[in-house]
DNA sequence: ATGAAAGCGCTAACAA
DNA sequence: TTGTTAGCGCTTTCAT
């Protein structure tokens, strides 16, 4: 029963060899061995069912095989499907994920960035847009350690950048709603914008200049507060900057006694899954987040095994969803 | 800008002593110093921005500060808030968490642990209703290290155990039901059922013994598959065994031109946040959800901290939350 | 073709 | 009161 873990020296000693041979011919240099010799470690580490102890192998320069993956909030669908994406080919790749949960504090952040480093991870995604640069640079370049900050320009050139193209999500929105005839139309956006939401912003707003902007929280919450001011507005059609903030404007509009599409159209972002469930069914600008979190996984992989080839970019694109949110407009 | 890895060593150095009393002092031997000694070495880690290397600890039998979590998968509500939950607590003591994604699928789990284990975490806390017990067996207590498993009965002895009041839950949803004049009604079941759901369901059916059990996909989509059949019985309330699968229902039904409320009433389970935004707005059976994360960190770290005390049993209580999605029947 | 030795950063036991 | 030694499990020269 108490299956003792079993060390490189168990394994040497089964095959009557040197724990030296056993690491050497366990880790590529087989061919230098005699075959004998290679068949004979092979079989003691598949009879005594060892694997390499990751602590001991980091504290002697290899890879830990841990990545640090820092979002703002898990629970919001956004990051958790990302994050599934990121877990599913780090696992695949024998790595481990470890979670940190920032909730758009910048100090926590800071401390998750720093506890990965300490924990001794191997590299990082980050994925809070609101990372302050200076966090960065201390925890991240000092330690040497890879990292990619998603969907967000990277803030130097530093490391690999992973992108969404929100510009054109907006403009997507945009188009779509001018299609539909809508010509007073409304943003809402959270508080505080980071750069990937300017640029959703920007984008429809290069198409509506007049948009009228309202501000609100971040949340189902705040998209549901917005809705009394839109409702003194004559805007047919709304743009809401993610689906939760969409969500919050029906039940906004519910709680008034009105209907959404009837009463006032709107697109959302993301493509949460929730968006097919709800009625109408919310037209929405979908973001490849699955692809997002298992291109992001690969990228940082890729950089652990070549660290010194050239940093690359890559951009996500984005599609408009059509459901039954928006109605034609006259 | 090379911020080299402070280690003991240096610390030892800076202060003029070895690294052993450096050790010793930083880790609660202080009052065996001399009180200049100890002030010195404390400066030095102060001055040289010293933190102690996890995973060389480790090495030498002392904790790594990692919990692994498995859960089933990061995407559905119920997981995810729990694991915030979780994180913030775990995070709060010191400690990182390592996340798994089971899926579901029981080699894939037993997998998870198995590396949870090889990367040197200090328990687990297993969130997978399917979780076999031979995987605990095999990776957990022959591994010696505490785990917990949530909302299941312990499959032994071998852990503390941390359960939801599931019985009440489906009771709740029953007597709610009964005294909302519903006579005939349906319950809406996943295909393979956890000991967890299983107990909300013996809860309902105590009440209902008639009630017409309809088995599904444990998904939105499954809730949605599930209306026409719910269609062609003359039940006036479904219970849905989670708010994922009555969102499903409230789909099927507006497809069907049908309206939540005065063509069916439905009761969720979990208390979801999407449950308060669809309209009407879900009447549910809230789990505390956050605290079930929360009290599940607590337990790991108490025991990792009391090893030898004596399993314990805590049960969260639940509640009905009445909104709008089941009406009067008469 | 193989192994001995050193060392990664830390702590515990034992000396001094 | 403090330092020395040894060792956790592994890998990497450098001998043999």
């Amino acid at each position: 029963m108490e299956k003792k873990k079993v060390t490189i020296k168990d394994v040497a000693k089964y095959a009557q060899v040197s724990p030296a041979t056993v690491s050497q011919i366990l880790n590529g240099q087989a061919k230098r061995f005699d075959p004998k010799t290679v068949a004979r470690v092979r079989q003691a580490k598949e009879d005594l069912g060892y694997e390499a102890n990751y602590l001991a192998r980091k504290m002697v320069g290899k890879q830990s095989m841990m990545i640090g993956i820092l979002v703002p909030d898990i629970t919001n669908p956004f990051f958790n499907t990302l994050v599934k994406g990121i877990e599913e080919v780090l696992f695949q790749a024998g790595f481990i994920a470890i979670l940190g949960n920032g909730g758009f504090d910048g100090a926590k952040e800071e401390q998750c960035l720093f506890e990965f480093a300490q924990h001794g991870v191997d590299g990082f995604i980050i994925a809070s847009p609101s990372i302050s640069d200076k966090a960065l640079q201390t925890v991240l370049t000092a330690k040497k350690r890879p990292y990619l900050v998603l969907d967000q320009k990277a803030p130097d050139g530093q490391s690999d950048a992973l992108l969404l193209d929100d510009r054109a999500g907006g403009r997507l929105a945009a188009e779509y709603l001018a299609k539909k005839g809508h010509k007073k139309v409304a943003l809402v956006v959270p508080k505080v914008l980071p750069a990937n939401l300017k640029r959703r912003m920007q984008g429809f707003l290069e198409y509506y200049p007049e948009a009228l902007v309202l501000t609100t929280e971040f949340s189902k919450a705040g998209g549901k507060a917005s809705v009394p001011k839109l409702l003194t507005t004559k805007v047919s059609a709304v743009f809401a900057l993610n689906d939760e903030l969409a969500f919050g404007i029906y039940r906004g509009l519910a709680e008034h006694g009105k209907q959404v599409g009837s009463d006032l159209s709107v697109v959302g972002y993301d493509n949460v899954e929730m968006c097919e469930y709800v009625t109408p069914a919310l037209t929405t600008i979908k973001q490849p987040l699955t692809l997002l979190g298992k291109t992001a996984a690969k990228l940082i992989l890729a950089r652990l095994k070549e660290p010194t080839s050239a940093y690359q970019q890559v951009m996500l694109p984005v599609e408009l969803i059509e459901r039954a949110s928006v109605i034609q407009n006259n």
